[in-house]
DNA sequence: GATTGTCATATTGTCATACCAATGTCAAGC
DNA sequence: GCTTGACATTGGTATGACAATATGACAATC
């Protein structure tokens, strides 16, 4: 990647001969750099079995010699890895491959969602996709022992509308519980990022007149559909909530332009 | 992180003293490495607008002297984030901030397919989610210019039955037009990536007898109910539509275990 | 006058080396 | 037996040197 594409054709260059050029059809030079390049290789070797999770490496030193790198490189190729949740490494315990593959979909998410300014309003439409499916997955699915959960944790919001704080955990894990059953590990990451991303909103809005009751009411409702086994009115009840939620929002926002001024 | 809370307690200690430490609440040291916390520095600068897409960094040795650490540090954060596809370096020219996020996006989804085995069945189940709401949303927003070209890549589509590589780029392409319509970054976002590590998939299920037309049918019920303005209409045929791409992929796969046997 | 070659300079890419810090091992000592 | 401490191993950091590449200025060439 040492030439661009762009660098063959000079804006100011005359009509004809940019034309010229363009007819070529040459591709630009690309050259990976020798971290790029290890990086690749390793996650290779984890994609095909090679590698597998909680299995050590080799010492830096040892594969500085298999990769013929310098140190400098692969500890840059190494780090990358490590940063990214990808593999795991000590002093004095060297390198292994990450067991939680979890962690690194969360870095990855948090950083996309931090690069990119994503609108409050954008996460919640995909939570409403998302949590409208673990609903009424949860609706078919869910077993006794799960219902009773669930039952244990709402009981607790009702008594916990004096407490922000506790209420917005139980919330978190109403909505977890809900995405872990699901049995889709992807859903579950997505769902566990976004509302990692939401968390300080979530704080605010509670702190809204009737925020908690209603809440509780709406949560009841969604867990009353899936005593039901009802998968459309689960995930209807859902969606409901997550746009009343999306409401108090807008309303607590508002409030805070309101006293601003 | 090279203190693990872990370490103050070994699991082979006495009941007694496990306890005496226990009552000592001390907090585990946590000292995260310089060029994790280097990274995430750059990741709110860019979070917080600081640093704006294609905008140039300090060459190396000055964000040495900023950073107060050595270069080797600085250079396993930079070359992580370029990794990544966040930053993007080259000799002579300089880091800058990468004008095209999706790379970064692309790699991690690549990664993420790679270590860690996602069923395909729980990719498309969050793309039923997501794209049911791209394409309910088209239903209700689209104008007249997006109708048009919908109905162009359809018509193409129709033509192109006996060439599936064609085909599969202008369903492609018909998949991410509605989720760039949808005015949601994140979804565009997700819908692009799971795609991408959907695309061999694709391929190999046009394959079978009759996929393409099938296709052809489900992709002129979505338009069809864009145009008419029904978003329940429109997100139910997109539905219908992936739902029936799955057991279109699993009837392949199905195939490819009886050639194998 | 336009193109080409050359050089100085700034920058990232790579390498080698040294030292520090954390950990595991194991023998010595109580 | 348990602790203690020396030692080796390993990742973490720092520094200096050189190579490779991009850019602009300027001379050389046609």
């Amino acid at each position: 990647m040492l030439y661009r594409g762009e660098g063959l054709l000079r804006p100011n260059q005359p009509r004809g001969q940019q034309d010229k050029v363009t007819r070529l059809k040459v591709r630009p030079i690309r050259k990976s750099s020798i971290s790029d390049d290890i990086v690749q290789q390793i996650i290779t070797l984890i994609s095909n079995g090679d590698l597998k999770a909680g299995q050590r490496l080799p010492s830096e030193r040892d594969l500085c010699v298999k990769f013929a790198a310098s140190r400098s490189s692969l500890r840059e190729a190494l780090r990358c890895l490590s940063i990214m949740g990808v593999l795991s490494a000590r002093p004095g315990e060297g390198t292994s491959v990450a067991m939680d593959g979890s962690k690194f979909m969360e870095t990855v998410l948090h950083w996309r969602m931090s690069t990119e300014q994503h609108d409050i309003e954008d996460l919640m439409e995909v939570r409403m996709a998302l949590e409208g499916v673990t609903a009424a997955s949860a609706a078919r699915n869910a077993q006794p022992a799960d219902l009773k959960k669930l039952q244990d944790l709402v009981a607790k919001m009702d008594e916990s509308i004096d407490d922000a704080k506790r209420f917005a955990a139980l919330d978190l894990e109403f909505h977890l519980g809900l995405a872990r059953a699901s049995n889709n590990k992807l859903i579950l990451d997505l769902v566990s990022v976004i509302r990692g991303q939401l968390e300080r909103g979530v704080a605010k809005v509670l702190q809204l007149p009737h925020a908690m009751p209603l809440s509780v009411r709406e949560h009841k409702d969604i867990l009353q559909a899936i005593v039901d086994h009802d998968s459309e009115k689960a995930r209807a009840a859902m969606q409901t909530h997550l746009n009343a939620a999306v409401l108090r929002h807008r309303s607590a926002v508002e409030e805070s332009l309101r006293q601003d001024a």
